[in-house]
DNA sequence: TAGATTGTTAATCGATTAACAATC
DNA sequence: TAGATTGTTAATCGATTAACAATC
């Protein structure tokens, strides 16, 4: 049993998270960490070692309960509560996360959707009319929002960004292609999708056929 | 100068290409590992590592010349190519995908967009009309694709994504929430949009403030 | 009990950082 | 030339894997 969690352990919870679901969902409700292993295309030491940074609650001789691993995971991720999100950006992006349905099945709501041009405020987006971004400091001050979706022209993002992060909130999901600089309290995820493509690129270009 | 590349040197390789499209447009012709790391948040050590991997063309006492640099790494990265794109699902993502202007403007080109759903079918997205899925094999024997956009539900995902390696794609791009089990030839790229919030909810829940 | 499997410590592997001679 | 900065080797740090006693 440790405390401290680290980065590569974090960027694999979700993942755990996921599987976890699925076996729970396929009616499975014990799993050892070989098996788990075996499915996630992890060595069954690196579960374990995972699993130990929060906690062990396995059991010798028979491994893992799987509602409560993916509980306890839920948990320490924070996905057992509900977040309420703003989209700054009604463009392709912003508007494909707004009526995205598995964000709120995982309880990360659109309480609102922001956009500057003219021609795109009023316009309806599932239940929402676009906002005017004039109109967001008002509705921050008035609504609890737990994180921005930032779904903007790099011109912009940053400032905004700043912006927003005055106004209280300190969740930032950021589809711009730059990296946020905010005070450190704020908690940044950068989505590069551009990146990703290069990336794909790159793995056709040297994979061996 | 080295051959082989590590993936942690893969995924940092866009954000220098980034980078250095910025200080090409900013007019900045010359930059040394120590300006560049400033500018990246790496030490210059690891900008000089990274770069050392791919061929030493840097000059003592100088720096690296800032379009030089940009160029080689597009050029591995392989952007300096147009790719062919389809994308599978004419949901909320697929549309998204196929309307940014981003992709293009960097070489991935929309083709063609496909669904099973009589709903979509025939509705059109940017220039293009959704395709029948049924006819996907039929597009792909008679055009040049290179890779296949998955914006489709868990539950058709693998197996269209095998059927569509079975056709000669080889570059998988892949939206649904779950890991793709390929041949080794092929490339994948996994966008975990999901996983992404769930790890801001993580860091949101545990930054100190 | 015997077999399975954990939690945890030790060993290995890989990635990052530091150091510095070479040289523009 | 003197100063700056590279390419590269060595040192450090962190993450993964292996091993195994504890125990269900």
């Amino acid at each position: 049993m440790a405390g401290y969690i680290s980065e590569a352990v974090i960027k694999r919870l979700p993942a755990y998270y996921r599987h976890l679901k699925e076996l729970e969902a396929e009616g499975v409700t014990q799993i050892s960490s070989k098996g788990l292993g075996e499915r996630m295309d992890f060595t069954a030491s690196q579960v374990r070692q995972d699993i130990n940074c929060f906690g062990g609650f396995g059991r010798q001789g028979y491994g893992y309960s799987v509602s409560e691993l993916r509980e306890h995971i839920g948990h320490i991720m924070g996905v057992d509560e509900r977040h309420r999100m703003i989209i700054l950006g009604a463009g392709n992006i912003g508007r494909a996360v707004a009526l995205a349905d598995s964000f709120p099945q995982n309880g990360f709501v659109t309480a609102a959707i922001f956009d500057s041009d003219p021609h795109k405020i009023g316009m309806q987006v599932d239940a929402m009319a676009v906002q005017d971004i004039a109109e967001l400091k008002r509705y921050v001050e008035e609504n609890a929002v737990d994180i921005a979706v930032l779904a903007l022209p790099v011109s912009c993002a940053q400032q905004l960004a700043h912006e927003v992060y005055d106004y209280g909130i300190r969740g930032f999901w950021n589809f711009a292609p730059l990296d946020l600089k905010l005070p450190k309290d704020a908690a940044v995820v950068n989505v590069h999708l551009d990146e990703g493509l290069e990336v794909l690129s790159f793995r056709m270009k040297h994979s061996q056929p």
